[in-house]
DNA sequence: AACCTTTGTGTAAAAAATACACAAAATAAT
DNA sequence: ATTATTTTGTGTATTTTTTACACAAAGGTT
């Protein structure tokens, strides 16, 4: 079918949502993009995204080409920003709604990059440039990060579900581009009351030794219900 | 004409802006609303918006529909959040780019809500139910604001070039809805150094003797780029 | 002229954030 | 196997920030 067979009374854009992915591993802050295979921009790196369609809302279409492109399901998201100048998609009127996911790279480390496909993990310091105003895109989407990670408990959507604290400590000086000591990180985070200690040590390495601790989900529903903050 | 000669291969949602309008009168926090003329939801009132033109971006777009529906021109706004729930317009699919402004309601108290016009600045606390989803969209606003307001000095917007200390804690403790004690907002707000002090007090009433300031505007632009914080 | 209301100003107390050192456990090296 | 090295866990003293608080002066009101 090539007939346009949907039309309107005045000229509409297009809507998609776009993604952008983060995940921790080794030490880094990583992105997931796609190696665009169609003009425009062929060759060139971008983050995975699709068209909005009539019976999804924007959050559920970023988790359709989520799970479509990359494997992913069950991650955090939010909506980062809307985008639409004139020009920023040669083929036409394109509104962006975007989003960013965090995702535990542990569980997902196979689906994406894997079998020779077109996704890749780049740390954030070796992102190439990329298609359409998506270099701009990931700086505001990196400020947002940065930004909500002090005051809502996000980092731990990046983590296993069961971390040490050396693992989350680097996950934030990672994120904040900071060094933090260990004794107040410590303090300040199981202050929260958010972390469950598992009385279980790490055996082998790294971490050896270290505790085990996971994120309590359901204490966090509660708490901030109640309007709590935790602020890190 | 009611041809509908634009057409597309795919169906595309109809794209909106609106504009949650924030003043600051009396010691109250105000928004403007406009009384629905047509169907649906005729009589109910609603924020000012429109469609997204093909020659201008969303920003432009609410400045632009801003300025035609209530006069107002030259002020701050920030994009709020992009609904786009598939049944929150009873017509059809539409995607609506939120966006919050700031006025100087002294400025501006003339042009709307005045001539029977259709148009009312109402205090949030009396905020008649709304048409479409803008009963949410003003809850997400307010928070919006509330939030901003304690790390970017975003209040100075809401306020006259010349104004008060006492003017200005007012605004916040209505924003924050807290009481403020006055000798440690003063000292924090000019420790920002980003207050003009005009040497210059206040004749008559209200705020008799209180000295005027007004917003370095240039100074933050210069602070901000260098990426200094303000928090309040 | 006396009174009332509102403004401007500094310091002491409390709370929060920061700096800091050593013992114990696991691994790595010899 | 012994020793050395690396990494973890833990508490307190110091500094900084935030909060609480009272009185004199100016302008308007009666």
């Amino acid at each position: 079918m090539e007939t346009k067979t949907y039309c309107y009374e005045y000229p509409r854009p297009a809507v998609t949502t776009d993604c952008i992915i983060f995940g921790f591993d080794e030490g880094e802050l990583k992105v997931l993009l796609i190696k665009r295979g169609i003009e425009p921009f062929i060759g060139k790196w971008a983050f995975p995204g699709g068209f909005l369609q009539m019976d999804e809302n924007s959050d559920q279409c970023a988790l359709r080409e989520l799970y479509e492109e990359t494997g992913v399901k069950n991650v955090f998201i939010e909506q980062l920003y809307t985008f639409s100048d004139v020009d920023r998609d040669p083929r036409g009127r394109v509104i962006t709604i975007s989003y960013y996911a965090l995702i535990k790279l542990s569980d997902y480390r196979l689906k994406a990059g894997d079998d020779a496909s077109n996704a890749e993990w780049f740390p954030i310091s070796k992102v190439p440039p990329l298609a359409f105003d998506h270099d701009r895109i990931l700086r505001i989407a990196i400020a947002r990060l940065r930004g909500k990670i002090r005051y809502q408990p996000i980092g731990f959507e990046l983590l296993p579900e069961k971390f040490t604290m050396p693992e989350l400590q680097s996950l934030y000086e990672t994120v904040l581009e900071m060094q933090l000591d260990r004794r107040n990180f410590r303090k300040k985070i199981l202050e929260t009351g958010l972390l469950i200690d598992h009385n279980e040590t790490v055996k082998g390495l790294p971490h050896k030794g270290a505790k085990y601790f996971s994120f309590d989900k359901k204490k966090y529903k509660e708490l901030s219900e109640k309007g709590f903050n935790f602020e890190i």
